[in-house]
DNA sequence: ATGAAAGCGCTAACAA
DNA sequence: TTGTTAGCGCTTTCAT
């Protein structure tokens, strides 16, 4: 091996050379499905592993116009729930051949900005489990026959494939498994910022509350995770222990939030859980079945979810004037130990 | 906008005729630092925001030479602490200008296959946080001058970058928190599949109970999750259950191993922690700090250690010839409710 | 400060 | 089946 620090990648021009044949022999040899002789391509596999070559894939999405990189748009990477989703989707992407590109974005701008700069690399897909980007960026992706698929945002846009929850049924399920087990005094707990599956499967159980005739609050709180379910908790409480006309029944519109109400709720406030109050959370994520909690709660699949977005995907670069979709997947409730009754349905 | 399905993608050139420059010009006009009048980039971007130009970043590295991908090579993904890992590491490599292309691998031979992959693309760099990659990737990597980092992988290699915890200090620092507080028989949990930074906390725990004349048992669980922690617990009730010699301290190597016994032991054995046994973790996780578990444990810093390990990349990218260095960064312990004594240090 | 021309490494017609 | 040739869209000397 050389010391030179300015040596040059070795090229397909150096492997043919080596092989006694041309360049694109040695571009057929590295085709899937390229006319080739069988020896040829042995000679060529050789002189390729030999001087170390590897196609450049830069040069070759140049050429053919497409390269196998996606991208891959996610906020809050570290909740339980996200990192299993996009562990998923990655996973998948790579499975079939595409390279995630991933993009952490919180905001709706940095959705904008990154996927933006998903353009230049002329991604063959974008998949976005953030914020909703703006539809500016849709305009653009569609303009550029960009496939983009959206993964519990915005039903409101149906020129865009989806991938969503059932967020009525969401709701309905929520209001049930308090009700059957004979909450009466029921709220919700969610997020300020509103998100079309979070905020959805809240307006949902309230409104179903108010069909039935079942008084309801809601609560808000800023942010969905751990630490934004106890902030929340202390005026919950407040309203747990209100003598007779105390709340009975909680829905949390996510699982990490209820982990901290109920935390707070039981070691700050004494409060029993489901004694006194029942409470069902969102998302069934690891956690909810650990020992401790054993949480209520209604199931989203993470791996059903990802699974479908990448096919979708795959499916609309393979036929890109295939008319938008919206996937809907229904949710399963599972009952633990925060509500009072085990048994199902 | 028309609706022809073959519509080529807007190039430098377009641009360059509708503001009447060269594409030179269309190129400085979008490069950082490039002689260029203020007047004319004003009216190349002009023009290329009316066409929707965007620069081809297949083309722009196919001359430059480099891309601004890297690689993020982790397993695990969904797990607190990886999670939190990687999105650290991508935003920083977001923010500093490079785009993460995102692979999960579990087994060695995925990395493997996966870091060749990464060559493909001429990536800027490749940061590694799941198995360590077998040396022959490693050797490719200084062949093609492409920095790797590693993060808490093999110091045994000392001609690659790394980042570590100190494994010595770690187990020492588990076994004084321990010891402190009165446990005098110990055990240490710990996955069979060997791993530097987690057996090697556990070795050094070990190796400090034998110097100090504490005895100590090992268990082993196929696995470092949640699951594998329950899977773990029956024997370790045993071994806590048997009579005045029961075990009365355990080391988990990792703070999910500990929820699985904690729980497992608290709810199916009715042992009590800490009363009956102690338990220290390993990580500091979020949940670590939830309350039903507060778990007495060992923090290591995942923002520091990620912001390093990508400084540490981008300084080597910048001077390639940098002699290969290993940083160690330090614990620190956090006494929480499984452990009797809440004082520190 | 600007433009002309060459070429990064590859693939895909087309010919042979 | 194979080689020749012409670009893919960009940056970068080198003149001007």
């Amino acid at each position: 091996m050389t010391d030179d620090p300015l040596k040059r990648r070795v090229t397909s021009f150096d492997v043919a050379r080596l092989a006694g044949v041309s360049r694109s022999a040695v571009s057929r040899a590295f085709s899937k499905d390229a006319v080739i002789s069988d020896a040829t391509r042995q000679k060529v596999l050789e002189a390729a592993s030999s001087l170390g070559y590897r196609v450049n894939f830069m040069a070759r999405s140049l050429q053919t116009r497409h390269s196998n990189l996606v991208g891959i748009v996610a906020s809050a990477l570290d909740s339980p729930f996200r990192s299993r989703q996009v562990k998923i989707a990655a996973r998948e992407f790579l499975q079939r051949g595409f390279r995630p590109i991933l993009m952490t974005a919180e905001t709706e701008d940095e959705v904008e900005k990154l996927s933006e700069i998903l353009f230049n690399y002329n991604v063959a897909g974008i998949l976005i489990t953030s914020a909703t980007p703006p539809s500016t960026i849709i305009a653009e992706c569609s303009r550029l026959s960009i496939p983009i698929v959206l993964v519990n945002r915005g039903l409101e846009m149906d020129d865009v494939d989806t991938i969503q929850i059932d967020i009525e049924q969401s709701g309905r399920l929520a209001f049930e498994m308090l009700t059957s087990s004979g909450a009466r005094r029921l709220a919700a707990l969610q997020p300020i910022a509103p998100s079309y599956s979070v905020t959805g499967r809240a307006k949902y159980f309230i409104q179903t509350c108010e069909q039935e005739n079942i008084p309801v609050q809601q609560f808000f709180t800023d942010g969905q995770d751990f630490a934004a379910g106890r902030r929340a908790a202390h005026t919950i409480a407040e309203s747990v222990l209100a003598g007779d006309a105390g709340l009975d029944g909680l829905f949390c519109a996510t699982d990490t939030l209820a982990f901290g109400v109920l935390d707070t709720l039981r070691h700050d406030y004494g409060i029993a859980v489901p004694g006194q109050l029942q409470i069902v959370g969102f998302d069934d994520v690891e956690q909810a079945s650990w020992g401790s909690y054993q949480l209520s709660t209604i199931r989203q699949d993470a791996e059903k979810q990802s699974v479908a977005a990448v096919e979708m995907m795959l499916n609309r670069i393979k036929n890109p004037n295939l008319k938008a979709r919206n996937i809907i997947h229904s949710v399963t409730p599972v009952y633990r130990k925060t509500t009072r009754t085990s048994h199902g349905v």
